[in-house]
DNA sequence: CGCCAGGCCTGCACGC
DNA sequence: TGCGTGCAGGCCTGGC
């Protein structure tokens, strides 16, 4: 379940071991992914230097010399950094050996992640064309929240998980931003005041915040191979807890489904 | 054994 | 036309 934070950790605990290594060789172990990882990336990776790393969404940039290698951990993927020789084990799908003896590797027992390769300006790729904007920069405001939903008469849930109006909220941090709001989640996002649009994004930034910062202190394992790199478990105020007691005022939080994936919420504190 | 979770793309039908 | 919307389907495995 790597939602922002958690691609957000790894991008911070990979780019001092990557950037501005050369890539000694790419292994494709089993190319079903998402899409299939391309026929020709071990090639195209080939004696390329990794200038930067990068996120974009959910995505991990390597910016090369001739091209970005796109990353995506999906439902399940996790990236580590391991010596050279460590074997591989059942879903170890992709791997970077670097000049430098390093290791990157890629596993993802459901294989939901992605591996891709782009020339070019990156925000041309198809998959990048349309995102909205980052939660965490500065263009995402209450001012901007509040224009995009105007007319939509979808829940608010649905309108901050949608990639063209913000991207990086999956349904954990949709929840939880929305308790901390007091937002409730079938709300029609047309109906949502300036105010709580301010308000809801800087619940946003602030859910994601926090989990990036505690992520940061796992930070020392993300070279361990029986940790987890970067991930972490976290105390949820609603996510999760069907039934039991609301931190604020011990209501019982509620479970619906909208766009076919679980919603939590707490009917007295999120109107 | 069956069911569910999850990210996120794709396709369909429908109404304005 | 082209969009927003609601729905379903696909991909996959581990855990209950």
């Amino acid at each position: 379940m790597p939602e922002l934070p958690e691609v957000e950790t790894t991008l911070r605990g990979l780019s001092p071991h990557l950037q501005g290594q050369r890539i000694k060789q790419a292994i494709i172990r089993n190319a079903n992914l998402r899409w299939p990882i391309p026929d020709n990336l071990s090639a195209m990776l080939r004696k390329q230097t990794i200038q930067a790393l990068n996120r974009r969404a959910k995505y991990l940039l390597l910016e090369c010399d001739d091209g970005t290698l796109i990353l995506h951990l999906g439902m399940s993927g996790s990236l580590r950094v391991l010596p050279a020789n460590t074997p591989a084990e059942k879903h170890d799908h992709f791997d970077l050996l670097l000049e430098n003896g390093t290791l990157m590797r890629l596993r993802d027992p459901r294989r939901f992640g992605a591996v891709l390769w782009h020339t070019g300006d990156i925000s041309q790729h198809k998959l990048f064309a349309s995102l909205g904007p980052e939660p965490l920069l500065e263009d995402f405001d209450g001012a901007y929240l509040y224009r995009v939903t105007r007319k939509r008469s979808a829940a608010i849930k649905l309108v901050i998980m949608d990639s063209q109006v913000v991207v990086g909220v999956g349904n954990i941090y949709a929840s939880e931003s929305l308790f901390h709001a007091g937002i409730r989640p079938q709300l029609p996002a047309g109906k949502l005041s300036l105010p709580r649009c301010n308000r809801l994004v800087q619940t946003i930034r602030e859910t994601l915040s926090a989990s990036i910062a505690q992520g940061g202190s796992t930070l020392r394992d993300f070279t361990d191979s029986n940790g987890k790199p970067g991930y972490f478990q976290q105390t949820y105020r609603v996510y999760g807890r069907t039934g039991e007691p609301c931190r604020m005022c011990e209501t019982s939080i509620k479970q619906i489904v909208q766009g076919q994936r679980s919603t939590f919420y707490c009917p007295v504190c999120q109107k």
